[in-house]
DNA sequence: CTAAAAATCATGCTTTTAGAGGATTGTTCG
DNA sequence: CGAACAATCCTCTAAAAGCATGATTTTTAG
């Protein structure tokens, strides 16, 4: 029996890319696609489907948090992680939420069915060329980030001082400065500028 | 006759999809790919091509920069921006250097043949969504940066502060604010943190 | 339930940025 | 040549960020 594949990617082009790519392949067949998280889950809400491809960035809610609703709601459901970048960060953000790879969108035809028999025979597969990640700035792994410090670190992002970001969130400035000096210190760097470069190379904001 | 199209990306899943999407269209005819900017002039240099589809983001260098050179070499090949995201910023960049349009990936088929059908007919293609730009910190133009403003911008990212920044390139504290203050000005931001994610957003850092 | 983690707030201090307002040397280009 | 621009330097002030230390309350998860 062949593979059954769900692919999840708000941009056509990727959809129509895997689906020529998968198309002739025989132990593979895509069952369905959807552009978003929510018919995601309704497609496997009524649907069968071994793997699912799950972009990490959607419109809705990322590809991160879709992997562990996913993986909550239909165990047997494996996922496999698309994206652009290859960012070690991604990977164990996306394995600790139950991910079995990981798949850069530039790989080739190869790439992706040894990714897909990996994975379907219970295995791991991730392709991302660590080397390519700046050493010196890069932290070891993504820091986990509350809900507020992300919060915090949209805003500082948008360029609001603390006494603007206190504001906005109701908070006081010293509550805000706290969020902030935990940011700097799980992103391990010592001002303003290290973090939002780190942060936008992680996509993060 | 159809139009001639070369698509230039790293990524087969976009190569792929878009060459799926236009295979079956009788006025299109995909005459080439390519995964970089040299194998795109090299292939521009022996073939003739209407239109050429650039991704922003290419291995060897920008899209931006290839573009420029594609106009330079060969003025009568239309050029097309690819790109994920939906920057503002991207699009005057790529018009500056004689792109005549934009396209982000998550268009669909509409969009596409609509692009080069009105490029193919000598005029302007952008389907970027310019209401999810947060319009307080975009800024209209991106500004033309002095040698020095460029390398106090990458020293600023790395995490330097001025003073060390000034150690670095062996001048005054005051000059480096100086140059830094100008940064802020020609961004048309208020402090590091924006400066920073703008710059990151425009690929310079 | 209970322990850990997160979110909240405070005080005090030092360093860095942001901002205003100049001024001087070059270089470049019409 | 002269205007424009780049790069350099200066002073001064206020605001913001960075750093340390500690404490309370709420939430989360085993």
């Amino acid at each position: 029996m062949s593979v059954r594949i769900l692919i999840v990617d708000d941009h056509p082009l990727v959809l129509e890319g895997l689906k020529s790519l998968l198309a002739d392949v025989e132990s593979v067949q895509v069952v369905g696609t959807a552009s978003n998280a929510i018919d995601a889950i309704a497609f496997l809400k009524s649907n069968e489907v071994d793997i699912a491809f799950l972009d990490i960035n959607l419109p809705d809610i990322s590809g991160i948090d879709l992997c562990k609703k996913v993986k909550d709601q239909f165990p047997d459901v494996k996922t496999l992680a698309l994206s652009t970048f290859n960012e070690r960060a991604y990977v164990s953000r996306m394995i600790q939420n139950g991910a079995s790879g990981y798949l850069i969108k530039s790989s080739g035809k190869e790439d992706i069915l040894e990714a897909i028999a990996q994975v379907q025979a219970g295995g791991y597969f991730m392709n991302v060329q660590f080397d390519q990640v700046t050493p010196a700035t890069a932290p070891k792994t993504v820091p986990f980030l509350t809900r507020r410090e992300k919060e915090v670190l949209v805003l500082i992002a948008e360029g609001l001082t603390n006494p603007q970001i206190a504001e906005q969130l109701f908070i006081s400035v010293t509550t805000v400065n706290s969020h902030r000096q935990n940011l700097l210190i799980k992103f391990e760097v010592s001002n303003t500028a290290s973090l939002i470069k780190l942060a936008a190379g992680l996509g993060l904001i």
